[in-house]
DNA sequence: CAGGACTCTTGATAAATGTCAAGACTTTAT
DNA sequence: ATAAAGTCTTGACATTTATCAAGAGTCCTG
């Protein structure tokens, strides 16, 4: 698992990566199987975690018990609930596992120790920041601007991959839809 | 205006603030009148601004012509269409000042030339960063998940400066529904 | 392999929201 | 000062989407 980690972090910062074995030796690997949780509304968020294969759901739970989904996290790509990570305080998020999967998981403490440590890794940090904030920008505008279906096309066009991946309640609860609209809007493609 | 920037910055940073009045001179000032654009859709976005004083409304326009609103910024914070900024792409977004506004703008080159001479610029930067972002998954969780009138109850909550400065055409754009949805939904509370 | 839980679909109906039109009012520009 | 443009509201109606209910199929799990 640690060897995919490095990849992936020379893959961002190129050859410049000193420290790097020590770097990766913080983090912790995990085994998930389907439908486990990594943090729960209310918790703490003390970890930031990167998902080596398998994918995990980032969602929230309404009043009336409806699970609506903010993200999903594939193999390759990085996790945390950034406000209960950075403030300490509880999370409004789920994140649960919907495949098996492997995990590297980092403590906050040693997080905050790297990136005083080592620049390229604040400065790896800092294009996750990048990376993510501009998608979260992506998926605000598409979705105050379009309905339903509308969303749905952005989503064949732009994110075809979470179609293979994921069921049909998932994708609905992307989408802000329930799973009968979903249905029903398949019907008209 | 560049004292403004030059208090938010230490209230950033504390006393650490090495190099600030050269940071701070490759800031220079614009003044706006009400609904001057510093961005179009499909212009790159050149420099990265900051809001000394005013207001400037951040939003999309779709195929039928409406407007959306992603975010209101007011003074003392700062604005740039990121992913235009950081991969010189042509922007998505419109940047609209709403009141006549004082703004200190640095280039793109400037500010990447900052963030690697003066390490406390980048960290300034980062903190911006985790902000806006963590600020986005709020706007995005709380969109996907609530209709409108809870959306409309969440501002009221969470945000009511917002109905201080801003028309009720600005504030249903920024709900994502029509001017003549929120006129209903305010008769309800 | 049998039962239970879950998923997907379809229908009927209700609720939410958009669109169009019109009028009163306010702001802006000349 | 006045005309033009924009804002806010209200009504009528259409469209979108949610909710509830039921059934068929699938997948876990003991």
């Amino acid at each position: 698992m640690h060897q995919i980690l490095e990849q992936h972090i020379r893959s961002k910062l190129g050859n410049d990566t000193g420290g790097l074995e020590e770097v990766i030796s913080y983090f912790k690997p995990m085994k998930l199987k389907r439908n486990e949780y990594l943090l729960r509304e209310g918790e703490l968020c003390r970890s930031c975690y990167f998902i080596v294969s398998g994918a995990v759901q980032v969602f929230t739970i309404d009043a009336a018990g409806n699970e609506t989904t903010r993200d999903f996290i594939f193999e390759e790509q990085w996790l945390m609930e950034i406000n209960s990570f950075l403030q300490q305080v509880p999370s409004k998020e789920f994140f649960r596992s919907i495949e098996a999967s492997q995990v590297l998981a980092i403590s906050r403490e040693h997080f905050m120790e790297l990136s005083i440590r080592f620049p390229q890794f604040e400065k790896m940090y800092r294009q996750i920041l990048e990376l993510s904030y501009a998608n979260s920008i992506y998926r605000i505008n598409t979705f105050v601007s379009m309905d339903a279906l509308e969303r749905l096309r952005w989503m064949m066009d732009n994110q075809p991959k979470l179609f293979t991946r994921l069921s049909s309640k998932m994708i609905a609860s992307y989408l802000g839809i329930s799973a009968e609209t979903y249905t029903r809007l398949k019907g008209k493609l």
